[in-house]
DNA sequence: ATAGTCACCTGAGCGC
DNA sequence: TGCGCTCAGGTGACTA
């Protein structure tokens, strides 16, 4: 899946592309997807003004231009790649596959094609102001912004029992931070998986945040992590892979001290950590 | 409020 | 080649 990185790239490969071009109709393949897929009618005559990200939702930017009542009316699509969701632009002309549950035809005689095997991601319109929006309103800040800080997360930890791993994936306390890079942020942090959230010091959390932003930055210099499906819009895929130090590596040996790596689950999720480069002292953001 | 589990769905990979 | 099982990049809803 998308994870914000993949998001990202996605983001920057649509912007260009659908930017100042008209919304001409719509074609909804398969409505099923994690909510059920239902667009107004006030959408269709719309032209995109934006393409922006909010977490791990691509958020598109629509200003009404159709009928007398909607000029001038704001609002926008909220998309959502769950685990296996791909956006493309392409010919209008185009033959749907397997999996393209959604096109939004547009000016020019292109269409947004959405394909998504798992159906587990979501497009939603919503009016200004966006970010009320049910999904959208209750996320922490975003990852790259500078609200997200070591001091915010130790305040937040407090009195948390719950793996750091876990509280650095719950997207209330910060927006899009998925499995993969939560792995990696915290090798490169030199801090345990598993150790409780209200355990990390203030400069485990320091050294955390600063683990997040680089491995989210270098990742989306990459183009994203393609592990086996991922995308971008030109249908390329991204090349982090190759920078992984922990993910899908469980049991291969550590890139910083050739320990192998332990793989273990956390809430539910794959994660692998060095035993001996991430302390498992309270006191973590050490390395070896 | 918090922590843990379940659910949604398809496809790939593996052992037999 | 086929069958059955496990796992996968997410995240809201439930349960104790």
């Amino acid at each position: 899946m998308p994870e914000l990185p993949e998001v990202e790239t996605t983001r920057r490969g649509l912007a260009a592309l659908l930017t100042d071009r008209f919304i001409v109709g719509w074609t909804i393949r398969n409505p099923n997807l994690r909510w059920p897929v239902q667009l107004p009618a006030q959408l269709r005559g719309g032209r995109i003004c934006g393409v922006r990200r909010r977490a791990k939702y691509l958020i598109v930017e629509v200003i009404g231009a159709s009928h007398a009542a909607a000029v001038g009316e704001r609002g926008a699509l909220i998309m959502h790649l769950g685990m296996s969701g791909n956006l493309r632009v392409l010919p209008v002309e185009t033959a749907p596959g397997k999996h393209d549950h959604l096109d939004i035809v547009l000016s020019g005689a292109l269409l947004l094609r959405l394909n998504d095997p798992r159906r587990f991601g979501s497009v939603h319109w919503q009016a200004d102001p966006v970010e009320e929006h049910w999904l959208l309103r209750k996320l922490g800040p975003e990852p790259l912004s500078t609200e997200f800080s070591g001091a915010y997360l130790k305040a937040r930890a407090r009195r948390r029992r719950v793996a750091v791993k876990n509280f650095i994936m719950d997207g209330q306390i910060v927006a899009g931070v998925g499995n993969i890079y939560a792995s990696e942020a915290l090798f490169l942090a030199g801090i345990r998986p598993t150790t409780r959230a209200g355990r990390v010091t203030l400069l485990g959390y320091e050294r955390l945040v600063a683990a997040i932003r680089q491995v989210l930055e270098q990742a989306i210099a990459l183009g994203g992590t393609t592990l086996r499906d991922f995308v971008d819009q030109d249908g390329n895929p991204g090349y982090f892979k190759q920078s992984l130090n922990v993910y899908g590596r469980d049991g291969l040996p550590c890139p910083r001290c050739a320990t192998p790596l332990k793989g273990v689950r956390t809430g539910q999720r794959a994660t692998v950590f060095c035993p001996k480069c991430q302390s498992a002292q309270s006191f973590s953001g050490r390395r070896c």
